[in-house]
Order: structure tokens, then sequence, then C-alpha cells
DNA sequence: ACAGCCATCCGAAACGTTTTGGAAGAACCT
DNA sequence: AGGTTCTTCCAAAACGTTTCGGATGGCTGT
């Protein structure tokens, strides 16, 4: 590989003024420049990251870190979320790094040595716990970061981030169904080590509350991951005498609204808006929904643009700017609960399961 | 953050010995390295990145550079393969760094960069096209990579990759629609740039071939990307009178086979493999092909197990070992085309739709 | 008492940049 | 002529590691 050296020695300059060539310094002359960049052309050279880096450079990378699950898997939702993100990074020309984060190690020190290391300039959190450890830690080791979600104590860390409003989402939800008739509304819920998890149980409470209903412990299902839990949570359920069942179950994400979807069949129900039907929603809206059977009505989360200002936001934090320009006007069902914590709102999209 | 300097003046030994004690060197007394160590994790220190690449040390990461279609969008494989190619770096505990590749640069110059920068150990190819110059460029740059898929030429240049048998899949299914009664079978191409299209494509005309039947220009579809051109392509088609009408269609992908199921109504013909249906196959077995309308019949990529030989040999490369584990003893499906050439075979999956 | 060996440690160089703080010379002014 | 101001360049330091080639001192065996 060609080194500044390299050049230099062909140009007969020294290395301070190739480095201040190709930068772009305005003391250097201009035919000089032209001769040392052609030259930096013909040998291929592209400055050592490493050692630029080292000299207190940025990297031009970010990392994007999010956790596995207990059994050491993605969710699907991550590949999704990853793929937008990938590109949304390359609008950006920043490379992205992809950290998983599993129970091998430390958690905290993953996170210590992704800001000491110095690979990168900044780190999308994601995966936000109701407290979230890593938050006050990136915050202590001054490394810039975003977060995709918000914990419970958002207001007080003042930290920045972007969030789907999974609270209004729901109760939006339950309103739909309310006003469809349905009066006994049940709910899948993830598990409340994550703070969306929490949330969206809170829209699905508030929605109940503002529709007149009251809560059932029969009615939900709690700590729900993969299709077992599902099913142990599912029965007991729809077991219940006739005037106690759940007419509408609202899912906390679309994987499990599709388990709900493929075992109501067996406990002798059908899913759909009909009558003597039950009706089922989701969330995220992923890829599949529209095409179960019935297709799944869901909360649509609005990707492209979550990453669009996780991105906006980051970068301006690296650069050390004041507002990115996506949030000087915010667009339609965005809401900036902060400085740079912004609200962005899921869409109802109404299909055949409910 | 803490530099080793740190730690040497703390413990009151110089930094080699810091050095020597952190990397398990055997020339350090086990009490001073025990005490080193510990100051170490007082400290929270965590060796700087760039420090150390450019000692020439390794970087544990490895880049994923997919390149985008035409309109800058990645394909909707490159999600999923994205996923599980992040987890299966995790369990080798590598970091993935995802560069995708546009139009925005010369292609040559951000894969000359990537392997210049010595930001990455080692380069995942995707997207291979019949002529690939990336494998030549990298070769002469000596920088280990594995290609996803192979180019026409993989005998000649020798180089490492994994890659799925299209062309035997698809025999597969036109055999397969043979047996079932078809005999006017079209096929839907991607572009020709890349070369699992043709490797697909070919699969096709042996199909046709073994089973004793002759290719119909009429049949087939080329150039391939989005929802449009298949409208374009299936029309004419579709129109065709009775005894020149294809009666089975085979998609080069699963967003292909969507459209033509979404299709199909529109034309007057339904899909399924019934009287009067038009069968409908895909490739790739994306997560939503099982919840189509019907059903859809394809061909499961082995993404798993693809990207776990990928990253066997990249790191085997890196590490510059002979052979990777995986590929002692090869699983079933698994051909060794060459020395680290691989060559698995996709799963034919039956569903309703052919 | 001396050579040889082992265990333990360290100074200094090297990796490839960027940046600081000037220096040399030309040009311009008074 | 002497001073000031540009323009153009550069030497050297700094970034934080790893590694090479010893150095030191204690122990062993004769």
């Amino acid at each position: 590989m060609a080194t500044i050296f390299d050049i230099a020695k062909k140009a007969g300059v020294s290395i301070t003024t190739v480095s201040r060539a190709l930068n772009g310094y305005s003391d250097v002359n201009e035919n000089t420049r032209q001769m040392i960049v052609q030259i930096a052309e013909d040998l291929n050279y592209y400055p050592n990251a490493a050692a630029r880096s080292l000299q207190g450079k940025k990297t031009n990378t970010i990392a994007f870190a999010p956790l596995l699950n207990d059994h050491q898997e993605a969710e699907p939702f991550f590949k999704e979320f990853t793929g937008v993100l990938a590109l949304a990074s390359f609008r950006h020309d920043l490379s992205l790094l992809v950290t998983l984060v599993g129970k091998n190690r430390n958690l905290e020190e993953i996170y210590r040595e992704l800001a000491g290391t110095g690979r990168v300039d900044g780190i999308i959190l994601a995966d936000i716990k109701p407290q979230d450890e890593r938050i006050p830690l990136l915050q202590s080791l001054k490394m810039p970061f975003v977060a995709f979600g918000r914990s419970l104590d958002y207001e007080r860390l003042n930290y920045p981030f972007v969030d789907v409003d999974g609270k209004a989402g729901v109760a939006k939800v339950v309103a739909y169904l309310h006003e469809t008739g349905h009066r006994r509304i049940a709910y899948l819920a993830e598990p409340f080590t994550l703070a969306y998890a929490r949330d969206r149980y809170d829209g699905y409470r508030q929605g109940l509350e503002t529709a007149g209903l009251t809560e059932d412990p029969h009615l939900l299902g709690q700590n729900l991951q993969n299709e077992e839990s599902v099913a142990t949570v599912l029965r007991p359920m729809m077991e219940l005498p006739e005037d106690k069942r759940p007419t509408a179950i609202i899912a906390g994400n679309d994987y499990l609204a599709l388990h709900v979807l493929e075992m109501l069949p067996k406990f002798g129900f059908s899913p759909g808006k009909g009558e003597n039907q039950v009706a089922v929603t989701g969330f995220d809206d992923l890829p599949f929904a529209s095409f179960l059977q019935p297709a799944l009505t869901t909360l649509r989360q609005p990707i492209t643009s979550t990453c669009t200002v996780l991105l906006d936001l980051l970068v301006a934090l690296i650069k050390n700017q004041d507002e990115p320009a996506s949030l000087l006007t915010p667009g339609p069902g965005t809401t900036l609960v902060g400085p740079k914590q912004v609200l962005l709102q899921p869409e109802l999209i109404v299909r055949a399961s409910a």
C-alpha cells in the first residue's frame, strides 16, 4: 500500500505538504497540489484509517449495537431496521458497524470498549430498557449517541432519542376496536424488560380507560417472545366462558400476531372482523403483515423516517452542530418532546384481521 | 480515556511491560501481571483500536459490501442476508462493517479504499457479476475476501466463494413442473448483469432440455427488477392464444413471484396448482413467501449455512489457516467445487402456488 | 569465583497520519 | 534600504500501541 511518504518522495516535497495538499489547505501552491493529487491517484493512495483516527480525526463510522434476546437471537424487526439504517448511513457517507450485543460479555464492557477503542464517531442504541445503564454510561464517556426508543427517565437524563409513540398507537387501536363494537379486548405484551413493551401496554390501558372499559387480568398475556409462550397464554384466554372471552386481541408486535392468527383455529376460532370472529392486530407492519390470512391490521413503524432522524441527530452531535436539518421543520406526526428528543406517530393500517 | 501510559505510571512499570502483560506474554512476572490487569480494569482501559491496527494487528472487523441496484436501493434479500451475517459475525467475535456500494463513487475506488485504509481484516463480496472486476482487484491487493456468488471465470481466477446452486435449483423446479403436467413453462429473469441471474436462467434451460421441452422466446421475461417491469412482460405472455400461453411461471426470485401472484387476476387468471390455474414459483423463500395467497412454492436459500461457511472461509483466510472447520466434513447438499469454493443446494419448498 | 542461564523488565523504534510553529523567500510599501 | 506581509513550504512532535534487541540481577553448577 502506498503511504504518504511514497507520494512525498515521488513529488519531491515533504509529507506535510502532501498531507495539506490532499486535505485542501490553502497554504500549498495550486500547481504543487495538482501534481500531488495526480501522483496520489496514480499510486492508488488512500490515507490509512488507523493512522488518521489515531490523530484524532473522524472515522466516518457509526456503530449500531442492538441487543440480542435471551436466546441469543436477533429480533425479526432488527433485520428490517438494520437494512434501512444501512441505507440511511450510506446517504450520509458513513459506514455502519453492526455490533450485536449478546450475553457473552458484560454489557457495560462492550459499550465501554466501543467508546474507548475509538473505532466509531457515534453510536446508535436500540432496545432501550426502562432503566438503561448504557445511557448514563455513554454520557459519562462523552461518546455521541442517539437512542432508538426511550427509557422512563428520559426527561431527567435528557439524552437525544427518536421513538415511535407506541402508547398513542396502541391507544388508537383500542379506540378503533371499541368503535367497531369490541368490549373485551385482550393484550399480548412483550417482556417488560424493554421500554417499548411497557409503552405499548400503557397505550392499551389508556385506550381502555378512554373507552370506558375496565382492564381484565385474564385478558393480559405477559412476557411473550415466541410461538410457545403465545400458545400457553392464548389457550386459557380462549377457553374462558363466552361472556368473558376476548373478541379482539392486540399483539405487541407482528410476530406475536402472526402466531395468534395461526393458533386461533386450533382453539376453534377464526381470525377476522366478521361475526363470531376474533379480531387480531399487530405492531410494526413488517413486509409479511399484508400477506397474512387474513391480512393483518397493524401499526406501521415509520422506519425510514426514524432512521433519517436518528442519523441527522447523530451527525449533528458528532459535528457539534446545534440543530439537524430534519428537525427545523418537523413533519406531520413528528413531535419534539425535548430539544433533541423526537416522537414519531405510528400509522394505523386497517386490513382484514380487525 | 485511559492509555497504556496511565497504567504504566500507576503500576510503576514500563509501557512495554504493560503491553506484554495484557497480551499474555510469558516474560512478565505473575504478580506484576495481576497488578497490571487489576489497574487496567480499574481504569476501564481498552487498547485504542487505531493505534493497535496501525501496529499491524488485526481489527477484528470484516466488511460486507453489497451493491445497490440501479435505483440506489437495497434488494429485499439483502436485509435478510445482512441480519444473518451479523449474527454469524457475532459468533466469530467479529464486528461487521456494512458498506453499501452505490453509483455515487467509482466501484473500484470503494474497494481500493476499503482495502487500503486498513479498517477491516477481510471483505465479503456479494452481487457478483459475470465478469467481476472486484475479484482480480482484491486479489492483486492481497486483501482476504470471500464472495457470495461466483463469476463465470471462477475456475481460472480460483478465488474462494460460497454460492447457492441456482442452476440445479431451477432445473429441479422445471422437472417438478414437468412431472405435474406442465408443458409450457415461462421464466422471469433478473438482469443478466448479475451472475446468479444467468445461473438460474441456465437452470431453466437445462431443465427444459432434460424434460424434452423446447425453449419458447415468448415465454421468457428479461431484465426484471420491479413491479412495473413484471407488468410489461406478463401481459403479452398471458394474452397469447391458449395453446401458446404458459401454464406455469418460474420467477427468478420471490419478489418477482409476488408481483406475478398479485397481477395474474388482472389478466383473468388465478395462481395455483389446480385446473385452469397458472402455477407460480419463486426463489429465496423470504419470510413472506409462506404467507402469500396461495402460499409460494419456492427454492429456499440456505442463508444460515451460507453465512457460516462464508465466515469460516474468511476467518481461515485471515488467519492463514489451511482448511476451515466447516469444510472438513461437508454436510449434505454441500459440494466442494474447488479447494475453497463451495456450492450449496437450495431446497425445493412445495406449497400451494405450484 | 566465574561462566552460563533464566526470569523479568525496559528503551527505542516503528506504524502512517495531522498539526504546530515556524522559516525562507518574494513582493510590496515607505 | 529596511520593514512588513504574503505565499509556500517543512521539521518535528504527537497520537497509542506492539515489538525488537538488549539489560539487569539472581541462581546454578563447577
